[in-house]
DNA sequence: GGAACAAATTGACCGTGGTCAATATCTAAT
DNA sequence: ATTAGATATTGACCACGGTCAATTTGTTCC
């Protein structure tokens, strides 16, 4: 029988083979950080050779992926629980750890920025599913009165990720990383949650 | 004679293989676009070993910093050359050639985000640069009376540049990229430049 | 059990960026 | 011209991500 979708066969050992997978790759993550992070070596410690990791993995990026991906859901869990902000510095302390956890590293920031819209439809991976979720939160935190009323939710919240980015790009930067992330945030923020009357 | 600073010595040779190596690149870059980029085959069609290419580059990547920098350059060139814009949308019209080099291709996008920002400040490379300068032209456009008051131009413009990393990226989303760059881009900085009058 | 098919696994192999000790070339001082 | 010391060039070599035809393992039906 072969109806449209017969998504059954062989599952257990394809299943416990990918669990070793990721297993090692956590244990050398969390020894070596992400820059560490070598194919040969997970696939070693999994007992595993080499092809049967990009049988899993569309390749090395999406096993980053994953692991990213748990990574920040662990962070939006905590954001979640916490209440609404109310004032621009206190959206930036709830934002914090979102925000030093990409700070963290350049090739992982690369990572979750090239990975946070999906490259294809059929593709999105779990670092943009957080993002949406991560969306759903601002949303969530701006539709409140403290903050501007003249347009969406839906754009402050676009508004904030685009200027989160941008700061912690900028951190990157030799030139530019004197000044402290929430510090860097604040002044973006505000102008963009709370503009001040027009003059003229 | 050793003095602090002595950059003398071989010179010419140097030169000559470095200006070999850039026009192959270009050569290349030409008939098979970025992606297509191999340094052996830069290196073959200059005539010299893979080392030399490495003595005169750090890395493939200062190479395409160096390209996309003057290709940059000659944009900005002709944003120079425009009257301020005096509105969001001739703004963004403004904006446009920049815009569409930088949605190009999705690797050239990547690279010039990692290095609009210098790693280090010895080595503030040709993007980094060009980066500076969009930053000034732009400085140069919002102190305008028609754009928003309350905040600086700097701080403007460095929103500006947020938000065009914003939609570049979004746009090689599958999930968001049904809508155009300018109309995406509109929204965005009418939002940024034009706050709305506050409620409440 | 075993035949027949599907799916998972293997590891030798490849492409390409990057390294480095050895060598060739240049410059300047005598 | 010769020598010494610096600088540029070379190409064999390595690291590491990724491929694929061959093989093993699991499943299904008789």
């Amino acid at each position: 029988m072969q109806t449209a979708i017969m998504t059954k066969a062989t599952q257990a050992r394809t299943l416990k083979t990918r669990a070793r997978l990721l297993e090692a790759a956590r244990q050398v993550v969390e020894e070596q950080g992400y820059p560490g992070l070598r194919t040969e070596e997970v696939v070693k410690r999994a007992g595993t050779a080499k092809g049967t990791f990009f049988a899993h993995f569309p390749d090395k990026e999406a096993l980053l992926d994953h692991l990213i991906g748990e990574d920040i859901d662990g962070i939006l869990e905590e954001m979640e629980a916490l209440p609404a902000p109310k004032t621009v510095p206190d959206l930036i302390e709830s934002l914090m750890p979102l925000v030093t956890y990409m700070a963290q590293d350049r090739d992982i920031f690369d990572v979750i920025i090239r990975r946070s819209g999906a490259a294809a439809i059929e593709e999105i991976g779990p670092i943009a599913v957080t993002f949406e979720r991560q969306f759903g939160i601002f949303i969530h935190w701006l539709s409140n009165p403290a903050f501007r009323q003249d347009v969406s939710p839906d754009l402050l919240s676009e508004g904030v990720q685009a200027f989160l980015v941008q700061a912690v790009a900028l951190n990157f930067c030799a030139l530019h990383n004197t000044i402290a992330l929430p510090d860097r945030l604040l002044p973006y923020l505000e102008a963009w949650l709370i503009p001040g009357p027009q003059r003229s």
